[in-house]
DNA sequence: TATCTATATTGACATAGATCGATATGGATG
DNA sequence: CATCCATATCGATCTATGTCAATATAGATA
C-alpha cells in the first residue's frame, strides 16, 4: 500500500478509471457536512449508534434528508441499521472508514 | 484525535457545521475519479509532479478539463505548481493527504 | 383489523460540478 | 516586437445531488 519515497500512500499506482470511480463513490459518501456531523455525533453515543429521530434535530435537517443521508451511508457501507420496536438504530461500521483512510495514507 | 473504543477515529468528537463544510471540502476534492487518478498518476512519477500535458493522453480528459481538475486539487492544498519554460509543473503535496487519512483513520 | 408512530419514498426544485470547444493569457524564442 | 507554445479561463451544457413538503410503508399496539 505504500507509495514511493517522496509521498507515500495507497494511491501509489496507478489506478485505471473503474478503480478510481469505485474509491470515488465512497469518498463521495463522506464528502458531504450533513454526512460527516452524522457520522462524528453517531460515534459520541453509547455503542456509536442513534435512531433517525435523535438525528433531525442535532443536525438541523428535516427527517426526509435526514434518511436520504443515511440511506447513502448504508449504501457505502459505512452504518448498518437495525429495526428496534417503531424506532431504526443506525450505527457507524469502523471497518470501512478505516479502509478509507488506508488507502489515503 | 482517537474516538470511543467502539469506533476510534478522528471524527470521534461532534462538529458543527462549519467545521464538517471545511473538511467536506477537502474530501470534494479527492472525491473524484479523474482526481484521483491524477494524484495516483503523480504519483508513480519522479519527484512526484507532472506537467499538465503528460496527464491528458493517460486520462482521457481534454486539457481545460484537466487544468479545472488541477485548479481544484490545489485550492485544496494537495497539489503545487510552477513553471518551468513552457509547462507548468504539478507535483503532490503529500502532508495534506495525511492529514485526511488521520482525521478519518 | 384498525390505528398510530417512526421511517422511507416520491416529486419537485435549486444548486453544484464535470466536461468540452473556443478563446485568452503569459512566458519563451526568434 | 512578433510569434509560438502550453496552460488558464470562459461559456455552454448536462448530470448529479442536497433539500423539503407531501405521501407511502411497515411494524407495533389496541
Amino acid at each position: 500500500m505504500a507509495g514511493p519515497a517522496c509521498c507515500p500512500s495507497g494511491l501509489g499506482e496507478q489506478i485505471d478509471r473503474s478503480t478510481a470511480e469505485e474509491l470515488a463513490v465512497l469518498l463521495k459518501a463522506v464528502a458531504d457536512p450533513a454526512r460527516l456531523q452524522i457520522l462524528a455525533l453517531l460515534r459520541t453515543l453509547p455503542g456509536c449508534e442513534a435512531c433517525v429521530c435523535d438525528l433531525t434535530e442535532p443536525l438541523g435537517l428535516s427527517q426526509p434528508t435526514v434518511s436520504h443521508h443515511l440511506k447513502v451511508l448504508s449504501k457505502a457501507g459505512l452504518v448498518a441499521s437495525e429495526k428496534r420496536g417503531y424506532w431504526t438504530w443506525y450505527r457507524v461500521l469502523p471497518t470501512r472508514l478505516g479502509e478509507l483512510s488506508a488507502v489515503l495514507a
